[in-house]
DNA sequence: CCAAAAGTGTTTGATTTACACCCATGG
DNA sequence: CCATGGGTGTAAATCAAACACTTTTGG
């Protein structure tokens, strides 16, 4: 029984456990009117490089359950957190030096927060401006760098046909504030009177009847995202141009 | 060291060898106008009932390597793979009774075989017939209803905005053709004319010169995807109604 | 000649875009 | 009163849907 296949997985099993699970987390959220991505310093193998939160499946737990647990152990915001999917899993050999990790990575999107960091713990979860980290390849440990790439480019693609950008917001939100979500993860400008005709024209958001004035100006009607709206909007609910 | 955490990947390793990883391959084409599955008969648990090809990786495999090794190894036809991707990955603990095994899917579009039946080895591997599956959860073995569904809804998804159509059919093909092959995955009638300039007005299809006469009536021109052509068109091919 | 399918033209309505203009607040 | 952003109206351009009509083959 050659050793290089692992363990059996029960005595006398036909199949051999010979890798490790784990989850990462592609945790963005929109601050200073940039998009932000929660990042770790690592301890453990490539020490003091940035990467992001995620660690290894306890046996009889769910992807997702890992997942969340990572997240409220490195940090402690699960409360806020709108949107959860898979992203892609990441299995290359020698992408760990350890051995075979493979790593189911999961994209989280949250508004943003009142505390500056979230959770202060020592390992030291912090927030990162995304352009600079792709722009620069090879500042986020092990595969990170494309699995960050990857969930950017998820996040990009869904604005365009669900109602993902909500995710981004608060529970209440101005049109004017969601316009501002599509203009920065998507790095272009839109025209604040169509957007606001088009956007009140479907039926994801319900009006909450109340006003505010905090970003200045004429009072804006505050809305929330419909009970029951469904995510996927057809036909899409704006187009990115080329 | 409690025995459930696995085995340690190199002697004194800090991770834990705990699950074994496998892959799964949700093959889809075309025949007899209708969306067709590749499945195998299953042999060690769950005898007898069907199941999507796929095995388990090899140590120091990558994913699709091993996804293209098993469907090479059960079948016989990778020469006409037109496209592959990763779908999803499947680990919720129990979906497989042998142990913790975790399932990587990858959807493989292929066009219509000459051959009625891919790989006439032990397994009988076969080409089954979508609809019906879907319509009768508990046809596949272990979580592969749930796997097919997920396959079928992204290359559903994907017509819609991507030259995946294309991956259905033969290396030239008519307009009616490649229309046949929307009308068929989205269960829905288009308009031959309009269809027909629509898509000779984007630039994934190239004019080969030459015609053909069988699908009867006036001779069609025959097309090829443009070599240089982008896999994501902007804007959308074609809408799928609600 | 007829049936069948390919392919073009045209009309109509919907959607998108650009931008003029008015509204309601804070300072 | 004025600067600031919220919100509505409208005309032009673009796109989509429906369908009349012509073309080119096989039988």
């Amino acid at each position: 029984m050659p050793s290089d296949l692992g363990t059996p997985a029960q005595p006398g099993s036909r199949i051999w456990y010979n890798c490790a699970l784990a989850v990462d987390i592609v945790l963005l959220t929109i601050r200073h009117d940039q998009l932000y991505v929660l990042l770790i310093n690592r301890s453990a193998p490539q020490a003091g490089q940035l990467a992001l939160p995620g660690g290894f499946v306890l046996p009889d737990e769910d992807l997702q359950d890992a997942a969340l647990r990572e997240l409220g152990d490195e940090t402690s915001l699960q409360v806020a957190i709108r949107h959860l999917e898979q992203l892609k899993t990441y299995g290359r050999p020698g992408r760990d030096p350890r051995g075979r990790v493979i790593s189911v990575a999961y994209l989280v999107i949250t508004p943003d927060l009142p505390e500056p960091r979230p959770g202060t713990d020592a390992i030291g979860a912090r927030w990162h401006p995304v352009p600079q980290l792709l722009d620069r390849p090879g500042s986020l440990a092990f595969d990170h760098d494309t699995i960050l790439a990857d969930g950017v480019e998820r996040a990009r693609a869904k604005l365009e046909y669900t109602t993902l950008a909500a995710a981004f917001c608060q529970d209440d939100f101005t049109v004017a504030e969601l316009r501002r979500i599509y203009e920065i993860v998507w790095a272009t400008r839109l025209d604040p009177r169509n957007f606001h005709r088009k956007l009140t024209s479907t039926d994801f958001l319900e009006p909450t009847g109340q006003t505010t004035t905090r970003d200045g100006g004429r009072p804006a009607a505050l809305y929330r995202v419909r009970e029951d709206a469904a995510g996927i909007m057809n036909p899409p609910l704006l187009r990115k141009a080329d």
